[in-house]
Formats: structure tokens, C-alpha cells, sequence
DNA sequence: ACTTGTTTTAAACACTTGTTTAATTTCTGT
DNA sequence: ACAGAAATTAAACAAGTGTTTAAAACAAGT
């Protein structure tokens, strides 16, 4: 923890710490203000509730998850080259991250969250233009014809997935966490390739 | 809710149902008796305690969520009708239970759980001889040449994260139900294709 | 030193939690 | 009809919950 560091940003570092790995009904405010080092007042001094400082985390989460993708989306490349390192990117991230995609899968689905808009962070992935650019490869024949809701649960399974059933695999496979990485870097190879070679007509 | 149940079944599939859609820590014994229709005493009366309850919950989801996988690998067919047969069997099985691979995937991650031998449940597949059989047919160069247990992460990624992100996809795409379904179903399709396209050489 | 405002704390509040107790109702065999 | 067992209930228990209160500690300006 970072001596120098405002209170207020202490506890949100702890509030995300614990809100991540064990969700917002899995845990206490006591317990996220003892993982801040402090009192339980003072988390709501700062934050008024529980709810409140949940929905803050809950928020920035969301922004860090979407971000890859926006960044990448927007670069000028070839759509192939796009699809490569967003793979590559959102791999690299979720590794550094890797609560992140269930905490906003599951957390989202108990939908105490509805006040915040989710639909707007993906408008930015759609203003940036990719989808027309898709579309257009598609209609030159250049990519297979396939809805661009249904590309995107594509991608998004492959790369969001393995890191989702991390403890899944591992118990069910008899994994190591060194296994566990192994079978990652492969799976990344592996589905960079697959979805390229089908999405792609040369 | 059927009226010749016993009350011990009637408790279980309230707390099924309450467990799957909230999880462990997202409900509380009060909730699980009242969605039975009875007094909280008698929970814990027939199953001791909450924690217990949960565990014949989660194991007998956890039979049902590796029982597709076990029935479709058993059966004598081609390797690449396996593959087909399992991933529509399992968009079959998880749209009647949509909850069921985020509730295992969840709970499995707050180990709570351990006691429970997961490894078990996939020694069964393991013995259906299916991975010997994928093992030779790389042998013959018929399929490409992949780790088992990536191939694995591969098939559940694309067969389980549709359903997992549902309301995820929802809301950031501004899906309504039936356009999730078909999103839904023209994932299947694509999915069939390309994994049998990328490990089939023909 | 004193005042003013901010930050932090311990304690309390009302309520929910999982679990147990003891009493009551219902069932079952005689 | 009765006795004994099983099923069900209301009530209580201690511990934990989110939140608030009121007092203390601290900081800065005068």
C-alpha cells in the first residue's frame, strides 16, 4: 500500500481488491475498511454507502475492460492486424487483470447496477468504425459473411473465457498453475490462428 | 411447485433454484425457506446447516453440467460427430439451464468447496477413451495437432460463454431477448463450423 | 492559544445472518 | 383412542450486517 496515498484512494484500491475477488454480496464494508487499514465510518464518510463506492469500482472496472478493445479498434490497421492484437492485447491485459471479466459478468447479471450505461462504453467501440470497415470487407469478400453481434461473441468467448474458468480448469483438469499458463499461451496461439484462418478468405 | 413432493424435495428445488441465481453468499437461508413456502428451522432441520445444503446442490449441478460431455463422448461415433453432436447437445442443455455455467464456474472460484472431487467428474471422460481416440486420429494426420487440454478450453470457451454472458451481451449490445437468442443460435453454427473446419483435415 | 473546519475513531443503532431450542402439530402403528 | 415418533413452527440466540452519531484527534489560519 502506498504511503503517500489519500485515504479516500486507499480504501478504493482495497475496495476493488476485495470487491473483485469476491463480489459485492460476498463481502462486508468492515471487511473492505480493514483491508484499507481503517475504520468502518470512514468508509462511508468518504463514500456514503456501500452500494455507492460499489458502483464507483464497478464503473472504472467496466472502463479498464472496455479500453483494449477501444484503443485497438480505433488504431489505423489492417482488420486482420486489428484482430490480431486486440487478441494479443486483451490476453496480455486480462493476465495482469485476471478477476476482471467474471467480477463484470457476474456482477452485471445481479442487476443492481442499472443506473450506469453500459451500452454507451460499446458505442465507442462502434464509433470507431470498425463495424463499417467490417462490413465493407464483407461485402468486397474479403472476410466470411457473419452477423457482427454473433463475431463478437465469438471473439469475446475465446479470449474472455479461458481466464473466467481459470479454477474450473484447474481442478477439473488436474492443473498446476504452471499448467494452467502453459495451456493459455497455447489456447492464444491457437485461437488467433482458427479465427483468422476462418474469418479471412485469401 | 408439484404437490406430491416431499418437503425435503421441495426444499432442495427452491434452494437449487435460489443458489443457482444468486449464489452462496448472494442469498440467505430465509430466502431458500421462504421460496419453499416453509419456516427456516426446518432448512436446516432435513439439511443441518446452509453450507451443507449448498454442497448437495453444487455436486448434483455438477453432475448435470459434465453429463452431456460424458454422454456424447460414451456413444460410438466419428470423432468429428462427437464434436458436432456435443456442442449442439450442450447450446440444448445450458439454454434450459442458462444459470448453470456461471453458478459452477462462480462457486468453484470461492473455494468453499474443496472438499469435493472435482477431477473426478472428468476422469469419466477421460475414460470414455475419447482422448485416445483424438490422440491417434493426430497420429493419423487427420486432425491438427493440438494439446488435449487445450482443445479443451477451446470447445467450452465457445460452447459455455454465450450463455455465461448473456446479460453482459445484452446490455452492452442493447440486445433484446429474442435478439440474444438468435445471436445465440447463429453462434452455434458458426462455432460447429469453424472448430470442425480448423481441426478436421480434409 | 484559540477558533474553525476536516479527518478519524469508538460506540451505538436497527436489522439480518445462520443456527438452535423448545414447544406444538401431524403422522403412524397398535 | 392412545403413545411414540416425526415433522413443523415460533421464538430466541449470538454474531455480523450497513449505517449513523457523537465525540475525539488533527490541521491550518489568526
Amino acid at each position: 500500500m502506498n504511503k503517500d496515498q489519500t485515504t479516500e484512494d486507499k480504501i478504493k484500491e482495497a475496495a476493488r481488491s476485495v470487491f473483485l475477488s469476491k463480489g459485492f454480496s460476498g463481502c462486508s464494508s468492515r471487511e473492505i475498511a480493514k483491508a484499507a487499514g481503517m475504520n468502518v465510518a470512514l468508509v462511508n464518510y468518504y463514500f456514503r454507502s456501500k452500494q455507492k463506492l460499489f458502483s464507483l469500482i464497478f464503473a472504472a472496472a467496466m472502463e479498464d475492460f472496455m479500453r483494449s478493445m477501444i484503443e485497438v479498434f480505433q488504431q489505423d490497421l489492417q482488420l486482420e492486424e486489428k484482430l490480431r492484437i486486440y487478441i494479443e492485447k486483451e490476453y496480455e491485459f486480462l493476465s495482469q487483470h485476471p478477476e476482471l471479466a467474471n467480477f463484470i459478468i457476474n456482477e452485471i447479471k445481479q442487476e443492481q447496477h442499472s443506473f450506469f450505461d453500459h451500452a454507451e462504453q460499446f458505442n465507442q467501440v462502434r464509433d470507431s468504425g470498425v463495424f463499417a470497415e467490417f462490413e465493407l470487407a464483407q461485402e468486397r469478400g474479403e472476410v466470411r459473411k457473419i452477423d457482427i453481434l454473433t463475431l463478437i461473441l465469438l471473439i469475446l468467448s475465446n479470449c474472455h473465457y479461458p481466464f473466467m474458468a481459470k479454477n474450473f480448469m484447474k481442478e477439473m483438469l488436474s492443473m498446476d498453475d504452471h499448467g494452467y499458463q502453459v495451456s493459455l499461451q497455447e489456447h492464444k496461439k491457437f485461437v488467433t490462428e482458427m479465427l483468422i484462418n476462418y474469418l479471412f478468405k485469401r
